[in-house]
RNA sequence: GGAAGCGUGCCAGAGCGGCCGAAUGGGACACACUGCUAAUGUGUUGUGCUCGUCAAGGGCACCGAGGGUUCAAAUCCCUCCGCUUCCGCCA
């Protein structure tokens, strides 16, 4: 949810935002309204209530003779409280779903969609092979690593088994990643990946993007598609000490999405899959200091993809690609040799306060004072680099050199050798 | 799954249907006193919304959550959630 008295004091800076992200500015004006309209129903609601309680106290202590005509008033005074409340809670409703409407107000993302990101990095060259190079399926088949076969047997489409090295190198890799954030000062996080729907809410996953999120009616809960969600609601409803610095968690959980509408996109092998694991880094801080923790986080993913020497570039994705929460999101994307391609590896969103407004995350400032929360996120790792990993280190042979860092991980192993 | 009890402010812990946003104790903070520390004294010690110049200063709401009864509810009733204990069940 944006700041709505921002909004009251600079309406034109959300419209623009809006237009940046090819939504409809006329949301802005919606929301003004329903803001104003909601206003205006809790000064009547109050001033009945402020009635109301005098009077109430008055016939406490009134002498018998009055009470009947006190009583009298006391319930007409009621009924008009009910009503001016039923129409406080129908502009309350109102102003909720105007204020949901709006995404978080961009801040320096590149205006447009999809396609228009902008470039801000790239680091290494793509692959060069003397050879044809396989995909990771094929080597990942090959090093009896990866098994989608049996996957879709046991759980359908889009479901994989890691098996043997396959297991092995993806403990390794997250292993690195958790190191790597605890290095850094995050505390490791082993979360519940099943969360109730205020969480899911909270997060903002259950907007436009509801059908990627699988959800178990039976129980009223949601199985999250990153440790985003339940690292988020953490500290939901509570006032953080932030006075030395952003909190920080790095949260290591299995992942998963339904990939509603992706049907046809990425079927071959484990780049798109429903379940996968992940560490995630999360940040709770000042608003002021969130454009430098996210550069941060940034810097962080890099260091993790510096160490597993894959080729990639980072983009600043543009305003009509950002989630609902971000303000601003960098990806990196890593070359895929048979795609010929980048693929995203991982992302990090800058959500200012949007996402902490919903779930009432708050910190106090200098003056002691409750302001809500800055949260970000960023990937340290998940399954998909597996893809990167093995395509950009094959061999002619089939086999996979193992990057540096990630030996002492897989019991000092260089090289992945067919089966 | 069955039964009983409990859920109040940073913590502990009172609370008669109106005088309770809420006693008291502790903690924390501020000031005073003391050469310093300790001790002592005094004071402060919530959050949200709203009116107001996001001032001074008002108003309203909040005692697990949501409903209800009543002129009036932390206090009565219902539902739900959570915790504790006992029984059963499964490991």
């Amino acid at each position: 949810m944006i700041d709505l008295r921002a909004l009251r004091d600079d309406p034109e800076a959300v419209k623009a935002s809006q237009r940046a992200r090819g939504a409809d500015p006329g949301l802005v004006d919606t929301l003004l309204a329903a803001d104003a309209a909601r206003r205006a129903a809790v000064v009547r609601a109050d001033e009945l209530r402020t009635e109301q309680k005098t009077l109430g106290r008055s016939i406490g202590k009134a002498d018998p003779q009055e009470r009947p005509a006190l009583l009298e008033r006391g319930r007409a005074l009621a009924a008009d409280v009910k009503v001016a409340e039923a129409a406080e809670a129908e502009a309350g409703a109102a102003l909720t779903s105007a204020h949901r409407a709006i995404p978080n107000v961009i801040e320096g993302a590149p205006p447009g969609g999809e396609q228009d990101f902008v470039v801000l990095e790239h680091v290494g060259e793509p692959t060069d092979f003397d050879f044809e190079p396989k995909d990771h399926l094929a080597l990942g088949e090959g090093l009896r690593a990866i098994d989608t076969e049996r996957g879709a047997k046991v759980s359908g489409a889009r479901f994989y088994f890691l098996r043997g090295v396959g297991a092995q190198l993806q403990l390794a890799m997250l292993n690195l990643a958790l190191t790597t954030a605890i290095g850094h000062g995050f505390v490791p996080m082993i979360p519940p990946v099943l969360v109730k729907p205020e969480a899911m809410e909270g997060t903002g996953f259950l907007g436009e993007h509801s059908d990627e999120v699988y959800r178990l009616p039976a129980d009223d809960l949601y199985l999250v598609g990153t440790s985003e969600v339940p690292l988020a609601a953490y500290h939901s409803d509570e006032i953080l000490d932030l006075s030395s610095g952003p909190v920080r968690y790095a949260g290591w959980s299995s992942c998963f999405r339904r990939e509603a509408g992706s049907y046809g996109k990425d079927t071959r092998g484990i780049l798109r899959v429903h379940q996968f694991d992940k560490v995630e880094m999360f940040s709770y801080c000042d608003p002021a200091d969130a454009a430098a923790e996210h550069r941060r986080l940034l810097g962080y993913e890099q260091e993790m993809l510096a160490a597993v020497e894959v080729p990639y570039r980072v983009i600043d994705v543009a305003a009509g690609d950002l989630g609902s929460s971000a303000a601003r999101k960098y990806d990196c994307e890593a070359w895929v040799p048979t795609q010929q391609a980048y693929r995203e590896l991982t992302s990090t969103s800058n959500c200012t306060t949007f996402q902490a407004r919903r779930l009432g995350v708050r910190f106090r400032d200098a003056d002691g004072r409750p302001q809500v929360a800055a949260t970000l996120n960023g990937t340290l790792a998940t399954t998909r680099w597996i893809v990167a990993i093995l395509e950009n280190h094959q061999q002619a042979d089939g086999s996979v050199r193992v990057p540096a860092a990630l030996r002492p991980y897989l019991g000092g192993r260089e090289v992945l050798e067919p089966a």
